[in-house]
DNA sequence: ACAACATGCACCCCA
DNA sequence: GGGGTGCATGTTGTC
């Protein structure tokens, strides 16, 4: 797996590394000038495959210095082990300690491409200019230690004269010794600016490090300060690291006054996702993520953290095995660096992770369902109202980002702009809400909206469980299946605000999804409040299934979505099967079905017998859907059958069975809500 | 190719 | 013979 890889790859170059440290003396300073120690100068040539790019071909700033004694560096962490992570996403950030910054160095900061110039550099260069450090535009540039693309052409050699710091050469160098020897580089500095470099990627972009300058004549002031021994050097080194991390710090916190840092009124539906052992394969949650200014340590890989997906089928998702919390194997590639590019959208897909993530990451060992691991909450990206929610998922997931990293540094004006924007989110769904519940959630809402933390230990509480109150009446923004949507009105609020069709989602009984604009949703959400179910009430999405029309046939029984049935139902050892009484949402009714399986081409079918009453007491139909629940307090089932009200072809709808004799099953009287005496009413 | 699902239908029981 | 039971097979979607 590749999460796994890559944290061996870590742990092991971590040890490596250290060692490596310890051992070789090296240095990575060239500078005949300085008395620097000598590095092996190695020509940027094109012999290496995936050589440095020239500073001046990717950098307007640097585009018209070509005399001038660029000092390249160029990462070589994607030739080890994370390569792939650099090279599908330029822009890696890790976690870089705050660091203090020495002034003993002079660094000029460039912003990037699209505000280069002295205008726009930090504060820092009036601390260096104050010192005269700044002689020259001689720049190091470690920009290029992210440049992966474009191999150097023949005519983009730079100047190695004297008064160069030839990273690029080191970088080569390294670059090629790993080639031949497949080996991490040996030079200590080398060493230490490549784990540098590693640790800091996903934290320290491709743009972060094209905007950083360092003057070369500063550089060599400082060595010559600091002394050009191998500690000198070293200290040198680590002095110029810390102020890249420094001046990315403080980059971040200005994006994080210029962007709210809080999300638009967003909520996690209520009720769990139709499928919910779909899981996030590469969860990229702000909330779960370490603050980007406390070295991260590489999160735990969990094998049995398989790409995952809002439904089975969608992503080739595999059932999520596991409740333990989800890495973060390349977190660095997506949300951090997407986060700044504004350019970037976000697939639906990343966003039911992180709401997946936000539940999941706490969801730990909290599972009580049979498989005890399978009943994680999720959203599917393929509601209605999450793809309406695609823009501004995405700025949730930015500003997200930004609040778990900045969130203490957030201005008011921020914060401002965020009650603002909540409260504008809030209007527009008041009118959808119940009165009675408005109150409470508004509360709970801004709260949550708040601190994403806080969605957390909503779910985190009883993670598998759904508040039916809370279903009904709060003010999701979307919803995640059928089922939430047949629980609530307020779901049925959200796809008509977006306007949004419904998707329909891979599976068969998914795929057959109704049209979400169902005309039940307020007799379901009436349903509940008559029924008295309250806030407290816990119920768990189990399942749902569309209803064919073998299902509403004479045959009573139901077949059951293996995977969901494997999951969330009792596991059935002998074929007898086991009774299962089912308690009816809608009227209260129990009714004692059987729960069994046939063997079926070395798998089972999971069937749901003695569904005839229930169906007909329902009324249901082909292509309604039926859900089940479970209360998590009392451990009984519920059913709710979904009447789809939508407008059929006629051909389809009175589409004869071919095999059954009565298949009408739905009685007038049934289907408009008098249900006859179920026969097996407890 | 395989898994999951839909449903056809053979078999059996019973009136 | 009618209906229920259980399996087999066809269909469809996914890997």
């Amino acid at each position: 797996m590749k999460g796994e890889e890559y944290q061996e790859i870590w742990l092991e170059r971590q040890e490596q590394e250290q060692d490596l440290l310890d051992v070789y003396e090296a240095s990575i300073f060239y500078n005949d000038s300085t008395g620097l120690p000598d590095f092996p100068r190695m020509s940027s040539s094109s012999s290496a495959p995936a050589p440095a790019k020239p500073i001046a071909s990717s950098s307007p700033s640097a585009s018209s210095s070509s005399s001038a004694s660029w000092a390249m560096l160029k990462s070589d962490a994607e030739e080890y082990g994370e390569k792939k992570s650099i090279s599908n996403n330029n822009d890696n950030r890790l976690t870089p300690p705050v660091a203090s910054l020495s002034a003993a160095t002079s660094m000029e900061v460039l912003q990037p491409p699209q505000s280069y110039g002295d205008a726009d550099c930090m504060d820092m260069m009036e601390t260096f200019g104050s010192m005269e450090l700044i002689e020259s535009n001689e720049i190091w540039d470690p920009s290029s230690i992210f440049q992966t693309e474009q191999p150097p052409q023949e005519s983009q050699h730079y100047p190695q004269n004297g008064d160069s710091f030839m990273f690029e050469e080191i970088n080569i160098e390294m670059r090629e010794r790993e080639r031949e020897q497949n080996k991490p580089p040996t030079d200590e500095l080398g060493v230490l600016f490549f784990e540098w470099l590693k640790s800091n990627k996903e934290s320290i972009s491709a743009e972060d490090m094209r905007s950083i300058k360092l003057r070369r004549a500063t550089v060599e002031c400082a060595s010559k300060r600091l002394g050009s021994t191998k500690d000198g050097l070293k200290q040198l080194l680590k002095l110029i690291l810390e102020w890249v991390e420094q001046y990315q710090l403080q980059k971040k916190q200005r994006l994080a006054e210029l962007n709210p840092p809080f999300p638009p009124p967003y909520q996690e539906p209520p009720l769990q996702n139709p499928n919910p052992n779909s899981l996030p394969p590469n969860i990229n949650n702000p909330c779960c993520m370490p603050s980007t200014w406390v070295p991260l340590p590489r999160p735990p890989y969990y094998p049995t953290t398989a790409v995952m997906a809002a439904t089975p089928g969608l992503y080739g998702g595999d059932p999520y095995g596991s409740s333990v919390p989800v890495p973060v194997p390349n977190y660095a590639q997506s949300m951090e660096y997407n986060m700044l590019d504004s350019s970037q959208t976000w697939p639906p897909s990343q966003y039911a992770m992180t709401a997946q993530y936000n539940q999941f990451s706490e969801n730990n060992n909290n599972n009580n369902n049979r498989s005890n691991n399978n009943s994680i909450p999720m959203v599917t990206p393929l509601s209605p109202a999450f793809v309406g929610y695609g823009n501004q998922y995405q700025y949730y997931q930015r500003s997200g980002n930004k609040l778990v990293k900045l969130g203490s540094s957030a201005t008011k004006e921020a914060r401002k702009k965020r009650m603002a924007r909540q409260r504008r989110f809030l209007s527009h769904h008041h009118h959808h809400q119940h009165h009675h519940h408005h109150h409470n959630h508004n509360q709970q809402n801004q709260h949550q909206n708040q601190n994403p933390d806080r969605q957390h230990h909503r779910l985190g509480g009883d993670q598998n469980c759904l508040n039916v109150g809370q279903a009904s009446s709060a003010n999701w923004d979307y919803w995640p299946n059928a089922a939430a949507l047949a629980s609530s009105n307020v779901a049925v609020v959200a796809v008509e605000a977006l306007q949004q069709p419904p998707l329909v989602q891979s599976q068969n009984y998914q795929q057959q999804q109704p049209q979400w604009r169902v005309s039940s949703d307020s007799k379901a959400s009436s349903d509940w409040q008559r029924q008295g179910w309250e806030p407290e009430m816990n119920l768990k999405f189990l399942l749902q299934k569309v209803l064919k029309q073998s299902d509403v046939g004479n045959l009573g029984r139901i077949v059951l979505p293996k995977k969901e049935a494997e999951i969330h139902l009792p596991e059935l050892e002998a074929r007898d099967g086991i009774p299962i009484a089912m308690e009816d949402i809608g009227t209260s009714q129990v009714w004692n079905m059987r729960y069994w399986f046939w063997p079926n081409n070395k798998s089972r079918m999971y069937l749901l017998e003695n569904t005839g009453d229930f169906v007909q007491a329902n009324g249901l139909q082909e292509g309604d859907f039926i859900v089940m629940y479970s209360d998590v307090k009392c451990g009984k089932y519920l059913i709710r059958g979904v009447k789809v009200r939508q407008p059929r072809p006629k051909s389809e709808a009175k589409k004869p069975s071919k095999s059954h004799k009565n298949t009408h099953t739905a009685s007038p009287s049934a289907a408009s809500g008098s249900s006859p005496p179920p026969s097996h009413r407890e």
